[in-house]
DNA sequence: ATATGTACCATGTGTACGTCTGGTACATAT
DNA sequence: ATATGTACCAGACGTACACATGGTACATAT
């Protein structure tokens, strides 16, 4: 399993992270159940600040590509495979969307859409 | 009709602006069909640039408060006082909110919503 | 002691946007 | 000539955020 972070690469590097894990799953060349390297260790290996990794790795848990098991390490997820291709971020852009469209052809300027979603995103709630 | 534009105040001059207008003709101030005072008239008074009370005018037409007649000037529109309650901004965050919910209830990252909203915005279409 | 994932504190840099300003130009009609 | 609304060009300033970095601390279990 090779990782390669382009700091030159305007995709950030936890993305690429993440984008080359997912791949690695895809290409069978890490299977369900296998170990990864530790946040620290892959920190490491890569000239990364572990924050970074760490970002990563959460990321990959939530769209359950891997499984943290906190002093245990960290694993492929059994059903890594069907979910490597999932994104949530990717998901619901649709729905987003189709919202923004109506709010524009209703009248809506650009500038009122954004300060209307920018106090929604910062509403503690 | 008396307006004030607080240099001070955090809310945006065009904001003030276009506040006090629906505020007069809610108290029945100007009547609709009265006559306003020209964009540059009106910059000059108030010591704003013209540009900005452009803006606000033209937020002021678009909610159907106002109506701009070209050379002939800008007046109170006939159906003002049943428009100047509504604001397209206001009537749509419903909708919007509804959408950020639940891509928050998905599992997206506060993070990913900005980024896939500002994709979605700067997208030409 | 060592290592795991995780949580919190913080800083710096770059980018994007809102707001307001300025100038110029246009077609309209008086 | 004068005045109307409108459109385009541009810049300065402050704010908010993404990204990446740094350090410290915790409970967990070996």
């Amino acid at each position: 399993m090779q990782i390669q972070i382009d700091m030159e690469n305007p995709e950030p590097m936890y993305a690429q992270l993440v984008r080359q894990v997912k791949e690695a799953v895809k290409q069978k060349a890490i299977q369900p159940g296998d170990a990864l390297p530790s946040i620290r260790q892959l920190a490491n290996d890569l000239e990364l600040n572990s924050k970074t990794v760490a970002k990563a790795y959460s990321l990959l848990e939530r769209d359950q590509v891997i499984q943290t098991r906190g002093y245990r390490g960290t694993f492929v997820h059994p059903e890594a495979r069907s979910h490597c291709n999932t994104d949530v971020a990717t998901e619901i852009r649709g729905a987003l969307k189709k919202t923004l469209d109506a709010m524009r052809n209703a009248g809506a300027t650009d500038s009122e859409i954004r300060i209307a979603f920018n106090e929604l995103m910062n509403q503690t709630r």
